[in-house]
RNA sequence: GCGGAAGUAGCUCAUUUGGUAGAGCACAACCUUGCCAAGGUUGGGGUGGCCGGUUCGAGCCCGGUCUUCCGCUCCA
């Protein structure tokens, strides 16, 4: 990351908190790490987002329907799921070289050289030993067979380790309710993605809302992870906020409605006005364990190319666990009439295209293609400047700003019926303090794309200033046509 | 988690080797001006991140701790 760069980060964050889109969370006490609060306007940024992605996925497509799942689910969801298992991994620092392993990467490394030595007995008691203490989570053993087998990390070449610390990426707590004489099953989990909340509520979906294949779910809500390291502002988080679409396809098919989707949400990005430039996708070489095929949107963020969106191809995979796991069958009956043999299709576990998208990073993402410090040259040819968030108009936190260009000889009270007329429609500001420069700033500096000046002419003619964000021009326009001015812009 | 840097008013920063804190901007009120930020007067706001130690006395020295940033690591 290049210096200017980081300036630029380091400002977007400082004008973020300044004009209350985000704040460090408790900040009163020190704030807590990798979390933080959305402010006044971040608040309706962030609503705005998410109620765009939401029209663009469930009204704009007659075939995916909405839920909002709980965020607390049975704990064999994320058994079926491969979080429990995947989620966490035992590390290990080599204290000299300062380098963490996962450990059974480390001990699986040691087995392989065994192996290569053709001591292939060796190699697979160390393995078997691994798995029985992992499974036993007895770190104290496993640490000693570390130093049974004297391995050592490969950049020190010493065997100086610290103790094997858990990482468990998903966080717990306890659900009283459940009685159970096994401690275990009181916990539950906090979710750390929203995509299981679709997949078992597939068949209920899909029969109570009538959808045939191929149909969507779509769901936003908060997801939890306990990052080891969590950094970059609102780009990584331990609670955030996820938008995902599972899309639910006939096995076969899943290949062209990957290609779809991951076209489809590439112009939903470009529908908000960024460039395409700021964009790339990136193909996932090493796979998820559920994946059959991914990639990423990423974004040109101030610091640097980072996953914005993720499209994979999960195969039958979640669906397939959860009918291993709960003994329910997950199928659906396809009535269509397959070509080659001419009857239905039939019974089938459904593919899942998933598109996921986080609507924090989208926030940061929007802030960030937003953020100017621009210079202005004035007629004298003086310098100024000003900072000014271009936020699409769409779904800027507030669309229009009315100023009464007095805060007398009635002209407040005009701007006040303006006010009146429009804020059934979209968001306003009003405010009649300090000099009309200043408050035209202050609203570029929150990214209102339009202001409106009350003065004397609009006592005789009803006409009005309306001042783009932009371009900072400013036209004369009659009083009466502000309200679908600013409604044909949303 | 490891290493490095930082933390003084809402923001940006001062306070020459330890002697109980200042400025600009911002904010509030009033006056003035009236179409692209900074006119005047007055005012509010700080146990110097937090805890402890050394000292007659600590924003400054020492230890710990928290948070943030950078690098490494992690990111299913």
């Amino acid at each position: 990351m290049s210096i200017q760069q980081e300036n630029i980060f380091q400002q977007i964050i400082s004008h973020a908190k300044e004009y209350g889109f985000v704040f460090p969370s408790s900040e009163i006490y020190d704030g807590l790490s990798a979390v933080y609060d959305y402010g006044p306007y971040g608040v309706e940024l962030k609503k705005n987002i998410r109620d765009y992605w939401w029209k663009s996925m469930t009204q704009m497509h007659e075939n995916i329907v909405g839920i909002d799942a709980a965020i607390f689910m049975h704990p064999t969801t994320w058994k079926a799921s491969g979080h429990v298992d995947n989620f966490s991994d035992p590390m290990i620092d080599n204290k000299d070289s300062k380098k963490r392993y996962r450990v059974d990467h480390l001990i699986e490394a040691k087995a392989e050289e065994l192996n290569n030595a053709g001591k292939n007995e060796e190699a697979n008691h160390l393995l078997n030993k691994m798995e029985e203490l992992l499974a036993a989570e007895n770190f104290t053993e496993l640490k000693a067979l570390i130093d049974e087998y004297k391995i050592s990390c490969s950049i020190s070449g010493t065997s100086n380790w610290t103790d094997i610390r858990q990482f468990n990426l998903m966080f717990k707590t306890e659900f009283g309710a459940v009685a159970s004489d096994n401690p275990d099953d009181n916990i539950v989990y906090l979710r750390p993605e929203t995509a299981q909340g679709i997949f078992v509520n597939f068949l209920n979906v899909q029969k109570t809302a009538r959808m045939k294949i191929p149909f969507g779910i779509a769901q936003t809500g908060k997801a939890f992870r306990n990052e080891i390291v969590a950094r970059q502002f609102i780009f990584r988080m331990r609670e955030f906020e996820q938008m995902e679409m599972q899309f639910f396809v006939r096995p076969g098919t899943e290949g062209e409605w990957y290609k779809f989707w991951k076209e489809e949400r590439l112009k939903w990005h470009l529908s908000l006005g960024i460039s395409p430039e700021k964009y790339r996708y990136h193909d996932h070489v090493k796979l998820a364990h559920y994946a059959k095929e991914a990639c990423d949107i990423e974004f040109n963020f101030p610091i640097g190319f980072k996953e914005v969106e993720g499209i994979h191809s999960r195969s039958d995979f979640d669906l397939t666990q959860h009918q291993l796991y709960s003994k329910k069958k997950q199928q659906y009956f396809d009535n269509d009439i397959d070509p080659t043999t001419g009857k239905p299709y039939g019974n089938y576990v459904p593919y899942v295209v998933e598109t996921s998208i986080g609507l924090d990073r989208m926030f940061l993402l929007v802030l960030s293609n937003a953020f100017e410090e621009e210079v202005i040259t004035k007629e004298d040819g003086t310098t100024d400047s000003r900072t000014v968030l271009h936020i699409p108009t769409k779904i800027a936190p507030v669309k229009l700003a009315i100023l009464p260009l007095l805060k007398k000889d009635g002209l407040p009270e005009i701007a006040k019926q303006l006010l009146d007329e429009c804020k059934p429609y979209f968001k306003c500001f009003y405010e009649e303090k300090d000099a009309i420069g200043k408050r035209y700033r202050r609203q570029d500096a929150i990214g209102t794309p339009f202001c409106v000046t009350i003065d004397h002419q609009t006592k005789e003619d009803n006409t009005v200033t309306i001042r783009y964000r932009d371009s900072m021009k400013q036209e004369r326009i009659a009083l009466s046509s502000i309200k679908q001015l600013i409604l044909n812009e949303l």
